[in-house]
DNA sequence: TAGTGGTCTAGACCACATA
DNA sequence: ATGTGGTCTAGACCACTAG
């Protein structure tokens, strides 16, 4: 057989294809170890070291004794795995999310480009304020491909409380895997001052995410304004 | 607490320990896979695991057919490694250091505590910019224990083209492993401002950062000011 | 008790770099 | 040609979870 890569690479995409085709879904158990060696016609070893890759990177989800399952946004570990906001001081708070406003628009010639969207293709923009505690200390404008989510709705979303990739994964069958941010520290105008309860020119942490599904395929362009007063974002350097 | 590990960290520690101890130093090549699993008394597939795990923290580099070697600040791939900010437009321009100042001081509260400082234990603070191409870009207040680090100086920092852990890794023996960072968005006071070249009130990126060598003992305190008009802080989200 | 993931071994062979 | 890391196998046994 000839081989391009190493064959726990292959049995990797082969696992990520039948993770794509959707035919284990989230929070469900996938095969055996055993079964999968024997499915895929190699060794144990072989099998659990694409298993491994894929556990590290927060596809699949081991628990020994018990199985392998697909990871799931609406598992309690990862809803705030893409939040990397915390209070200064203190535990992290109860967070109560708002929708502002929901609605389908043409999208800016960067925001297609980072979409991939085709000529002409329109995306849904919705607006909503995060509150860590009392104040509102994020606002959010996120924008998605209209086609590929056909049916969001300002209601749909807040009843997964506002658990964006929850509702993505749920509702459209869309499982977002990971994600680029970029900051930048600017000024808070009127529109974002207003809104979350701060003056016009409060310095605001700016991040602009864009987030991908299987095969690098951009699902979401996010762009974040965030209150530091008392909170900062959290970085890991390995 | 589990009393047992498994013993592939027990491998993991054993190495750890030798690193530390400065059996083989940064650059170094290692033994190889075969000799570690010999003098430990343990299967080459169980050193490997070992390795495995250190070269995933980038504590050790692996080179097919060549070793595996001691990572070191000193080498070009690892020079920009921990820092995160990049130009929105074109390549990395070549970057410029000048250290401003450098005393010894009496350390905050706060950073006693982060430092893990005994009572009346003095710090080095050294401030510093840093030029993307033309302007200045980042401002650099660093705060280093004053015992580890007797003899350090602005001519010694200088003299390795302002790269602050390859000063300390190769004249102090001391190596960074990682670092946590908090940002915030600020306004430039007039300090900040003055030595960037922006307006006093200009929206700056605050970046805390306390950074820790082997046993997770902290070295370093620094606090950032990032002028993000033409840079971002980029951020990968796994 | 049965089934799952987790560890460990011993050995074969491949891929790559250097002399 | 030699020595290094990289892959793969087959099988044994351990640790954990659930019925």
């Amino acid at each position: 057989m000839p081989t391009f890569a190493p064959l726990y690479r292959q049995i990797r995409a082969l696992i990520l294809r039948s993770l794509k085709d959707r035919e284990w879904k989230p929070g469900d158990m996938i095969p055996s170890e055993t079964e999968l060696a024997a499915r895929f016609g190699v060794s144990h070893g072989t099998a659990r070291r694409a298993i491994d890759e894929l556990a590290a990177e927060n596809v699949l989800v081991r628990r020994q004794g018990r199985g392998t399952f697909v990871a799931s946004h609406l598992q309690r570990v990862n809803q705030f795995r893409f939040l990397k906001l915390r209070p200064d001081e203190g535990d992290l708070e109860s967070l109560g999310g708002k929708v502002l406003e929901c609605r389908r628009t043409r999208p800016t010639a960067t925001m297609a480009r980072q979409l991939r969207l085709r000529p002409g293709e329109a995306v849904i923009l919705t607006r909503r304020v995060l509150r860590f505690g009392e104040k509102g200390t994020v606002l959010d404008e996120i924008w998605l491909p209209a086609e590929r989510f056909k049916g969001f709705s300002a209601e749909g979303f807040e009843s997964y409380q506002g658990l964006l990739y929850g509702y993505l994964e749920a509702e459209f069958g869309v499982q977002m895997l990971r994600a680029e941010e970029r900051l930048k520290a600017v000024l808070a105008q009127s529109e974002q001052a207003e809104v979350l309860g701060v003056e016009v020119g409060t310095p605001l942490l700016q991040v602009d995410r864009v987030s991908f599904t299987y095969e690098e395929q951009p699902v979401e362009v996010r762009r974040g304004y965030y209150d530091t007063a008392r909170h900062h974002y959290f970085n890991h350097l390995g």
